[in-house]
DNA sequence: GCAGAAAGGTCAAAGAAAGTCAAAGTCAAA
DNA sequence: TTTGACTTTGACTTTCTTTGACCTTTCTGC
């Protein structure tokens, strides 16, 4: 494996937990063996903002480099439909949140596809109409709190 | 045997167990005395989308070609399961057929999540037991019939 | 404030792979 | 014997990586 890939792979780990991480780009460069630059191009390469990261850096005594992944405040914004969502919903209001949701890029599109046919009348049929709204609640708000942040 | 049989043959042999190899193309091409170029010719002629393959590469430094087996024709596998559940599937099936779809490549992981999230029983406690494998089916095979082939 | 040290940043040249393409070669079938 | 499909070759191109010289910013101690 080459050398950028180690470096890149080294970063995503460091990254790992916290989601950011902090380095020296010289030490970082000479436990790896590798020039300063190198580092550079790596982040350059590979952590851009189109690949959803953040980069700060400051010069001098004690500089650093902070690579983070950018988070949108997605789980804020599907907490908030969870909680007005009460204990049942019909099907055109369900949709409607659906498509808001992905509409502000905030489920992708395939997930609202899924969403959406998971939580159609058409997958309620045999259920008493009383429980249909509440059904579809249980699994919308499920699969709100379950989709990938 | 010409050349270019053997090196597709080495690749063949390469891919047996994992279903992918990765090569290098130089190193291959002086592995087996042949030009460069030659495997690219081979790759081009034997191991086409037609043929049931894909390939990636990357040039510069630590470049590779990848050669893979092209999976399962998608939509026909998921009308294949759609197909054997019934008019009732219990939780535990249900998450089996999931998670077989998503090791094959099938789904891709986040639909999967949902699925799983869309058809567990979390979601149909209100509902009185009878009903709950009736409903799971039909939003399975909803869901199966609505994924992003 | 200033000098110098300690970071990190930039850029262009050289290197390392893979891709392309067209010319030349092979060989069997018509 | 000619033709046409398939192979082989190599010169040239494109893309990605590595390296190093030089630049800018920031901090620290006088």
């Amino acid at each position: 494996m080459s050398m950028s890939n180690i470096i890149a792979q080294m970063i995503l780990e460091m990254m790992q937990d916290a989601g950011e991480t902090e380095i020296q780009r010289n030490e970082l460069a000479q436990t790896l063996g590798c020039v300063p630059s190198q580092i550079n191009y790596v982040i350059s390469s590979r952590f851009t903002p189109e690949q959803g990261y953040t980069v700060e850096s400051r010069r001098g005594g004690g500089g650093y480099i902070r690579i983070a992944r950018i988070k949108y405040d997605k789980s804020a914004m599907l907490m908030h439909v969870v909680n007005n969502v009460g204990a049942a919903i019909d099907e055109a209001t369900c949709r409607a949140h659906i498509q808001n949701l992905n509409y502000q890029e905030i489920l992708p599109t395939d997930s609202a596809r899924l969403m959406l046919t998971a939580t159609s009348d058409k997958c309620f049929r045999e259920l008493p109409p009383p429980l249909r709204d509440r059904v579809r609640a249980t699994i919308f708000k499920q699969m709100l709190l379950n989709v990938k942040g």
